[in-house]
DNA sequence: TTTACAATTCGATAACTATCGAAATGTGAT
DNA sequence: ATCACATTTCGATAGTTATCGAATTGTAAA
């Protein structure tokens, strides 16, 4: 669990998290994949430093990470981040 | 919100942080307070390296601490846990 | 006012990490 | 086969951080 923390502890990997989120919440309607390239455009770092991040996220179990061609789309795994909500939840009252 | 998991990426903090929760919780019925020279005890790192990491989580703002005569007490910021479960929730279907 | 203990500050060090540029690899289109 | 482009690997570097021991400070009790 401290992997999950870790992966989210740094700026541009925690953008870059979101920005995965966001598309994959979108492609209920939208059916679009998640493309890195189009990812790594809207951050300012080099696609060296987002091939790293993504093994990060990849490495923690937030997401999957699978080759479609040319591309490499990125998908959330829904059950890691609700075992981080689990965790961070409080039970209170 | 980076400060936030970067405060609970470190495996002796996050322990740091889950201990100060449980006592937080249990406080409802025992009312006992969270002393951290208790806490220092289970852990196995100084307690320099102890108050480092307080400060860390209370800088993120995940936690309040309060001095009470000789001792420190800790509390939870519930509002920032929130606030945390709120950016990881997933908005599916 | 001395003692005991909780907590903090300080300085040092070893380990880790984010980032880069250059080069390499994979893959679809021409 | 060649090209264009997406991605990865590699090696290097600058910056960050976890941890320690020693010394210091705060506070309550004897």
């Amino acid at each position: 669990m401290v992997k999950v923390f870790k992966a989210l502890s740094n700026s541009n990997r925690l953008e870059l998290y979101l920005q995965i989120v966001r598309k994959h919440d979108a492609s209920y309607e939208t059916n679009c994949e998640c493309l890195i390239s189009d990812i790594v455009k809207s951050l300012n770092i080099g696609a060296p430093t987002v091939s790293h991040h993504l093994k990060e996220l990849a490495n923690a179990e937030l997401i999957f990470t699978e080759r479609k061609g040319k591309y490499l789309v990125a998908k959330v795994n829904e059950n890691m981040v609700n075992e981080v909500n689990e965790l961070l939840k409080l039970h209170l009252k």
